[in-house]
DNA sequence: GACAAAATCATTTTT
DNA sequence: TGATTTTGTC
């Protein structure tokens, strides 16, 4: 406690009623939540089996979990609720899933899943112009299921045809998905809602369980989360919620910042605190950050300080092209690594998209510099992974579909389309699942002989591997398997190289392996692990990554501003601060310049000690040369606390012979005019 | 079903 | 422009 100022020391002890902490960056705030949960437990006196706190990410509950774990007796954590809202929601219709209508095994659809059956769909019911229209639908979808809408309010709230129909989509989407027995990412905070709401004994049941309840990155919440807050705490209001809404970059996933001010109107007697020192950046970054985030409307005024010294001016890089761009940061970055002592873990690059990073990581190499880039293609999304992860959710769930259709024939069963085909046909005129239609399909039907002989092969291998995994020890049953299917076999055939083939295989091993340490690891803290959570972890993402995390190794971090939140780095570059690449082009275009300030401000805010604002005066988008304009977002930093560097004479001179250019022919044309 | 040519399309993405 | 997906051919 004593390491804590008093604001923070504040919304510690402060647990007579609910209470809003409104955490700037850096503030500390991190802290504050573990504390409270140890303070809850030990001064407070509430068992921890009667706490939860929320988190947005796995990686976030799984570092509250590790600090509290320091913090407090580990008799005392048990039973603790530590985790993301998807995981409690999970654990919730877990528990509740009869009176959901559901059944035990049910599937989680991730976003590839749902995707796939939403094609299948359109397709089917023959949507006339599909094609590009699909993630609209997705997104609409989700967008309807996070205000907690049902499809039959969507339909009569639909505003032209088109919304119409995608209402009339989405209600045939959620048939399908309970006759698969499967629920959606949003389906795990909406089916929670639902049944509280509809079922007032049940809500008693949880709110006798969660006794104070702690939200973290509270204004990153959907409406639908909310609501489920608001059903758990009632009007004992026993909840302390930490958010900063400069820092909500997620609305365009549903994330509602209003939920801070919402809380004010449903919960009157709400306590504030702000925390307002920031204990991460020089003061000269603070003012700026201060500075750039002034321009945003705001609801609740907040004034980041820091007593840390004033710290180098902030520099604005302007380079000639996005190469130049690159090459400027990957030889600044071994300049001042030698110069100043540094490693290359003391220094980040963020940048808006994915694809930025491409040409760094060209210059990176060139350099020999290392570095780790967050994002892109996940282990989950590799396709070895997602074949193992059908075979292991179609065991667990035979009526997945999705699953069934993804591994029917891989590796070839001999089992073609048409008999695909026909067997759907049957299913869908049923309204059942696939392996239902099998297992009740005479010869009446119309499917070939040798197809419906191979999938009844197929289904009834599945159906003794199902009732092994549960009869035996499941590793060496998931091991068997893969030796079943002859799958390594089939990786080799289709792989370019053998030594492809053998890292796949190693990574299928890498998931067995997982799967046994989950199972494993909870015997020893009491509550046993069964398989079905062990792969619906794994299908929630959590997990696994301590393969990356634990590479703590020297390397130069490359991360897009939206996954830098909640991290710091010594020394920041942030690239491409140009008018539709900062502000986003669709930003711009749909108005939301807002959110684009605040990635900005986030960016900022990452930096300890110095920050570097790149941008390229001309690039190439698309094949095309194009001249670009400064980000906006320049021009609202404070002059005294910048510099401006870049353009060598060389670029200078070019820039000038083109600006002349230019200007001859806007005059010419003037003339022909 | 394998492979090549042609067409398409380029934000962020915690779960 | 260049990566990825769809389409076409054998």
């Amino acid at each position: 406690m004593a390491q804590l100022n008093p604001r923070q020391r504040e919304a510690v002890r402060y647990v007579d009623g609910p209470l809003l902490v409104l955490a700037g960056a850096g503030s500390g705030k991190t802290s504050v939540i573990t504390r409270k949960l140890a303070f809850l437990i030990e001064q407070v006196g509430i068992p921890g089996r009667h706490i939860a706190a929320l988190t947005f990410t796995n990686k976030a509950a799984r570092e509250m979990k590790e600090r509290v774990g320091r913090l407090v007796d580990r008799k005392l954590t048990r039973g603790l609720t530590v985790s993301t809202f998807h995981n409690l929601g999970l654990n919730m219709i877990r528990e509740e899933y009869k009176s959901l209508g559901y059944r035990p095994g049910f599937s989680i659809f991730d976003a590839e899943d749902a995707k796939a059956l939403l094609q299948d769909l359109m397709i089917r019911e023959a949507s006339t112009d599909l094609g590009d229209e699909l993630s609209d639908i997705q997104n609409a979808i989700s967008s309807w299921k996070n205000v907690m809408r049902s499809p039959g309010e969507a339909l009569s709230h639909a505003a032209d045809e088109r919304e119409q129909r995608f209402a009339l989509i989405y209600q045939r989407y959620t048939e399908y998905l309970r006759a698969y027995n499967a629920v959606d990412f949003d389906d795990l905070i909406l089916l929670p809602v639902q049944l509280f709401r509809d079922d007032p004994e049940i809500l008693a049941k949880w709110r006798r369980k969660i006794r104070y309840l702690l939200v973290d990155e509270y204004q990153d919440t959907n409406l639908s989360q909310y609501e489920l807050v608001r059903l758990l705490v009632a009007e004992r209001s026993a909840f302390t919620v930490v958010g900063d809404d400069d820092q909500s970059i997620y609305a365009w996933r549903g994330a509602r910042p209003e939920n801070l001010v919402q809380l004010k109107t449903d919960f009157p007697s709400l306590k504030i605190i702000k925390l307002e020192q920031n204990y991460r950046s020089t003061s000269r970054i603070l003012r700026s950050a201060n500075e750039v985030i002034a321009n945003n409307p705001h609801v609740f005024e907040k004034a980041l300080w820091s007593d840390h010294a004033i710290g180098d001016e902030i520099r604005i890089i302007r380079c000639a092209s996005e190469d130049a761009e690159a090459e400027r940061i990957a030889t600044e970055i071994l300049d001042r690594k030698l110069k100043r002592g540094l490693g290359f873990k003391d220094f980040a690059v963020l940048y808006r998209g994915n694809h930025q990073a491409r040409l760094l990581e060209l210059k990176l190499q060139g350099y020999q510099v290392p570095y780790r880039i967050s994002g892109g293609q996940s282990f989950f999304s590799r396709n070895e992974i997602k074949d193992a992860m059908a075979y292991l959710r179609l065991l667990l769930n035979p009526d997945d579909d999705a699953a069934f259709l993804r591994v029917v024939n891989v590796p070839r069963r001999e089992i073609g389309p048409s008999t695909l085909e026909r067997l759907s046909h049957y299913a869908h005129g049923r309204g059942i699942s696939l392996s239902g239609a099998l297992r009740e399909m005479g010869a009446e039907t119309q499917v070939p002989e040798k197809g419906l002989d191979r999938l009844r092969r197929f289904a009834h291998w599945a159906e003794r591997t199902c009732e092994r995994l549960y009869r035996e020890d499941p590793i060496p049953v998931i091991k068997q398997l893969f030796t079943d299917i002859e799958y390594e076999e089939w990786l080799h055939q289709h792989a370019n190289t053998p030594k492809q083939a053998e890292r796949r295989m190693d990574n299928i091993w890498h998931l067995v392996e997982s799967i046994r340490r989950m199972l494993d690891d909870d015997k020893g803290t009491g509550e046993s692990m069964s398989i079905e959570d062990a792969i619906s972890r794994l299908i929630l993402r959590d997990l696994m990554e301590q393969r990356e995390e634990e590479d703590d190794s020297d390397r130069v971090q490359l991360l897009t501003l939206h996954a830098s939140k909640g991290l710091e780095f010594p020394h920041v570059f942030v690239m491409g601060l140009e008018e539709e690449i900062l502000p986003h082009r669709s930003s711009i275009e749909e108005g939301t310049i807002e959110e684009e300030r605040r990635l900005m401000y986030v960016g900022i805010t990452r930096a300890k000690e110095t920050l570097a604002l790149t941008y390229a005066a001309q690039r190439r988008q698309y094949g095309e040369k194009i001249e670009t304009i400064p980000s906006r977002f320049l021009d609202e930093l404070p002059d005294e606390d910048v510099v401006r560097e870049g353009l060598g004479e060389k670029d200078e001179v070019r820039n000038r012979a083109q600006g002349k250019a230019t200007l001859s022919a806007l005059l010419g044309d003037l003339e022909n005019d």
